[in-house]
DNA sequence: AGCTGCGCACCTA
DNA sequence: TAGGTGCGCAGCT
């Protein structure tokens, strides 16, 4: 409701000031709704924060600055390319089918989200302290406390707030200090929202069609990362190992996964466009993964249909290698057994899945909402978002790591089988 | 003062 | 060459 009525505001704002040639930036942005409809900087940059997760509105870097994007124009762009990517995306239209359909309602803003991302995913890391990590959380607690009062909050401390994106953001301006040389250190934090975010059939604002610098952060995830841009180059970089060994090490994806990522490595040369998706999604993850958590995720219950069958890092790997061409046998051999499964998880076992990777609290609405696998499979984001009534924060991350995982890697499986 | 329109330069495909 | 983007400036309210 006044959700949609704010997409419609903000994506109306974004045109409007991109027809009038001025940046659509945070602080014009939150300018203009206000002006047009009153509503405090503060509520207009957390809906942009939500639109920008739906992918609705795309946030790009460009020429050094931050602008935002109506996806749905955007899209519109460059297809040729996309047309290249299809054939990943293609596998993946099932599962992005499901997450999407309803939540871009037809806008169909997908755009930092490509596979381009994913190949770069690993590598791109290094690029990406652009973001918006503040952004995220400030949103966050925007979105948290709205209430929160904001008076005598100007736009810019909305901004500042909001969008300290700004600052982290500068390093890797314009000024050349992007990270990373030419433009193929654009494309770097890609991964994010990597797979499925997109159908095939929208070749949306693939990485390309934000040309120019234009980086796309998605904004919603990932914060930590992004707070510190100097720091964040060498921390992806540590980062990096971690996650393929975490990731990898578990189950005999070992090789494969890390030949993939070479070979990403070089991919990413390719699709080094300007597209950054908050990446840091992954990073996170990482950080979990080193953890020890959800990767050795062993599934809770012992009489359900899981049991030690999953582990999350092997699926993730899995699903890398596979994503990026891997054939590794036993990629599939594990993915074919988790989805078979998954077909069968009970109510209970989804409980227990969550609640073992660390959502014990979170796990109790997926049973109160009665999601058994099959339900899992069909979840889309904006039912994990909303549809439990859990908070923000763990949704995205449930979404992004879990059940976005579990859907990509089931309907993959399924079409290679 | 703030909003709007737009010429122009820049950039990518 | 076409098309997207946005700076910078002038005019308007």
């Amino acid at each position: 409701m006044s959700e949609s009525k704010y997409r419609e505001w903000i994506l109306d704002t974004i045109d409007s000031l991109r027809s009038r040639k001025a940046r659509p930036d945070l602080e014009r942005i939150c300018r203009m709704v206000r002006r047009r409809h009153g509503s405090e900087p503060d509520r207009t940059c957390a809906e942009l924060e939500k639109l920008i997760q739906e992918q609705t509105v795309l946030k790009v870097n460009y020429k050094g600055s931050i602008s935002y994007r109506n996806a749905a124009k955007v899209q519109r762009r460059s297809r040729k390319k996309d047309d290249v990517t299809l054939t990943t995306a293609a596998r993946r239209s099932a599962v992005e089918e499901a997450s999407h359909s309803d939540l871009s309602n037809g806008d169909s803003a997908f755009g930092p989200v490509d596979q381009d991302e994913e190949d770069l995913e690993a590598d791109t890391s290094l690029a990406m302290d652009t973001d918006s990590n503040a952004d995220e959380e400030g949103a966050d607690e925007s979105r948290d406390g709205q209430d929160r009062p904001s008076p005598g909050r100007t736009y810019k401390d909305a901004a500042v707030h909001c969008a300290s994106v700004r600052a982290v953001s500068a390093p890797c301006s314009p000024s050349g200090t992007r990270p990373g040389p030419g433009p193929a250190s654009g494309l770097d934090c890609a991964s994010f929202q990597k797979a499925g975010e997109r159908p095939s059939s929208l070749p949306p604002s693939s990485p390309r069609a934000l040309t120019h610098n234009d980086w796309a952060y998605h904004s919603a995830v990932c914060p930590a990362e992004r707070q510190h841009p100097g720091m964040q180059r060498d921390k992806a970089a540590a980062m990096k190992p971690v996650i393929h060994s975490a990731t990898t090490s578990p189950c005999a994806l070992k090789n494969n996964v890390k030949k993939e990522d070479e070979g990403k490595a070089v991919d990413s040369g390719l699709s080094s466009d300007q597209l950054v998706p908050d990446y840091a999604a992954g990073l996170d993850e990482t950080r979990n993964v080193s953890d020890g958590r959800p990767q050795a995720l062993s599934l809770p219950s012992d009489n359900c249909t899981l049991k030690n069958k999953i582990d999350i890092p092997s699926i993730t790997a899995a699903e890398d290698s596979l994503l990026n061409g891997g054939k590794g046998d036993e990629v599939f051999v594990k993915k074919e057994t988790m989805s078979q499964n998954l077909m069968q998880w009970t109510v209970a076992d989804v409980a227990s899945y969550f609640s073992a990777a660390g959502f014990p609290d979170q796990a109790v609405a997926f049973r109160t909402q009665e999601i058994d696998g099959k339900s899992l499979l069909l979840m889309q984001r904006s039912d994990v978002l909303t549809g439990l009534s859990i908070r923000l924060g763990p949704a995205l991350k449930i979404y992004e790591r879990h059940v976005k995982v579990l859907q990509r890697t089931h309907f993959l499986e399924y079409e290679d089988l």
